[in-house]
Formats: structure tokens, C-alpha cells, sequence
DNA sequence: CCTTAAAATAGGAATGATTCCTATTTTATA
DNA sequence: TATAAAATAGGAATCATTCCTATTTTAAGG
């Protein structure tokens, strides 16, 4: 088991328990219920932290913030979003999907992670540890 | 033809020749080399307005700034994102990811447009002219 | 061509989201 | 208990983007 600050501990909660993708502002807001005296920078850092380790699934949307989205035993899904109202809506991955992923990597070198469509993933000279430039 | 604004039409001319996912701030850059009055506002305006007129896609990156890419007869394309070091790759279309898109609509009844890979589209509720929260 | 209205612009202020900084507190370790 | 490492609160700073206002350009009609 890890053993988290209460304040972490706290932030895995909230979004454990959500199911519509909030914002960092909106886990701030829930979280300050719970503790008052947390700090905006303590919510951003901590789903940096959850985010880099994989648990959480950081979602970019044009005009506007961010969303996160717990990554667990629910069926593995992909995110699509609304460009026009900016919703976002889940959809389940099915065996297309696979198709897709295998064929992005043959063309780009780029594996797709399972919690990553919408569509993120880690390209080959990250993973073998070389930065470039875009 | 249209008839658009020079300070348009430059932008425009800027986008159709970068195949690099460009920055805002690089369109202005670039933008500013011809026209030294040319103002950030009038580049995210004009950008927004190719945005919504649907001769330029917007790409949102977590981390960093919106992405545009020009959308012209070149073979469809979809984009995929290294989360590690930010570069953006092409992929072309193939059959799985119409198979997909059905997919997404039946789910969750996002029509997907073919510029949209990455993955963008008009839901329902806006197709019908009602905005809704999230 | 003039006149008027609409559309687009430059420039910079304002906003919103996120990161960064610093001093303090908590936790882990020896 | 002393020491070091990690995490925090709070707010300043930064970055991307939008918004505002006064001015200029363009389009249309008489």
C-alpha cells in the first residue's frame, strides 16, 4: 500500500469518485471541503504527480482547462470530446481500436497506452531516452 | 474565390506551407516577417475563424500552446501526441478507424469529422441547437 | 466618386490556467 | 532526537488566450 499525504490521499479520492473528467479547479473546490487550508498548487502538483505515475489521465481540451480522468478496473474507455460545447463522452474500446493502435504504431513508432486515446502515447526516441524537438 | 484581408490571407499562406503542427506564436512570428504591424490578435482571430470555418484544425496539447494544422487535399490524417516530449505525429486513415468512428457515434452519438482525429466532434445536442453543461 | 455601415485591425489590458518560488511543516531515517 | 528529504500553503509570476477600444479598411448604394 503507499502511504500518501493526507492531502494526496484526499485528491485520489475525489477523483476515484467522479465519473464526468474535472477540472483541477473542481478537485480544488471538493477537496477544500474536506480541508480548508489546501492549496491550488498542492491539487496541481499532486495530479502531475498521479498523472506521471500513470493512475490519473490528463485530458486537453481547446478553450478551457484540463480535465483528469481516474484510470482503474472500469472498462478501459477513450475520451471524445464535443468541439462545439466542449462535453466529453466516453466510449468503450472494442477490438477496432486494437487495430487502430497497431496501425499508428507501424506508421509513427508510437505506442498507444491503453489509457491513453484521445490520443496520447510514448513515442520510440522517448523511450529509448533521447529528447528531440518537435 | 475569397476575398479575404491581406493580414488573412498571409496566415493562411503561412499555415498551407508549415506541415509541423505550428504555434500560434510561431504563425505570428512568421506572420510578423511580412508584415511588421501585424498584431497577436488578429493571428488567434483569424486562426479561430479558419478554426470554425473548418479550413484549419486545432489541436489542444496538454502542457503547452493550441497546434494548427492546415486541412487540404493532402491525404486525411490523424494526429498522435508523445506525452513525453510534446511532438506531434501524422497518421493516415485507414479502414479501422471509420469502423471506430461508427463505433464512437453508436456509444455516444459524437459524429467524429474527418479532420477530427485526436478525437474532435459535433454531438447531438449541439447538431440540434441545444448547449448543455457538462 | 461620396457616405454610410459592416468587418477587420493594432495594441494593449484583462483573464484564466498553470507553474514557480519561498518559507514552513511533515515524514522518514539513522 | 537530529538530519535530510519530501510535501505543503500561499501567493507571485508566467504563459496562452481573449477581450476591449479606437482606428482603418472594405463593401454597397445612390
Amino acid at each position: 500500500m503507499e502511504n500518501y499525504s493526507k492531502q494526496r490521499e484526499e485528491i485520489i479520492d475525489i477523483i476515484k469518485k467522479l465519473y464526468h473528467h474535472p477540472t483541477a479547479e473542481e478537485i480544488y473546490f471538493l477537496a477544500k471541503q474536506k480541508d480548508p487550508a489546501i492549496s491550488r498548487s498542492t491539487v496541481y502538483r499532486n495530479l502531475k504527480f498521479l498523472s506521471d505515475k500513470g493512475d490519473v489521465m490528463q485530458i486537453a481540451v481547446s478553450n478551457g482547462p484540463d480535465r483528469y480522468d481516474y484510470i482503474n478496473e472500469r472498462k478501459k474507455h477513450g475520451h471524445v470530446i464535443c468541439t462545439k460545447c466542449g462535453k466529453l463522452y466516453d466510449f468503450d474500446y472494442d477490438l477496432d481500436i486494437e487495430q487502430v493502435k497497431q496501425n499508428i504504431f507501424n506508421q509513427t513508432g508510437v505506442e498507444i497506452l491503453d489509457d491513453g486515446i484521445a490520443i496520447k502515447g510514448i513515442c520510440n526516441s522517448c523511450k529509448i531516452g533521447k529528447k528531440l524537438e518537435n
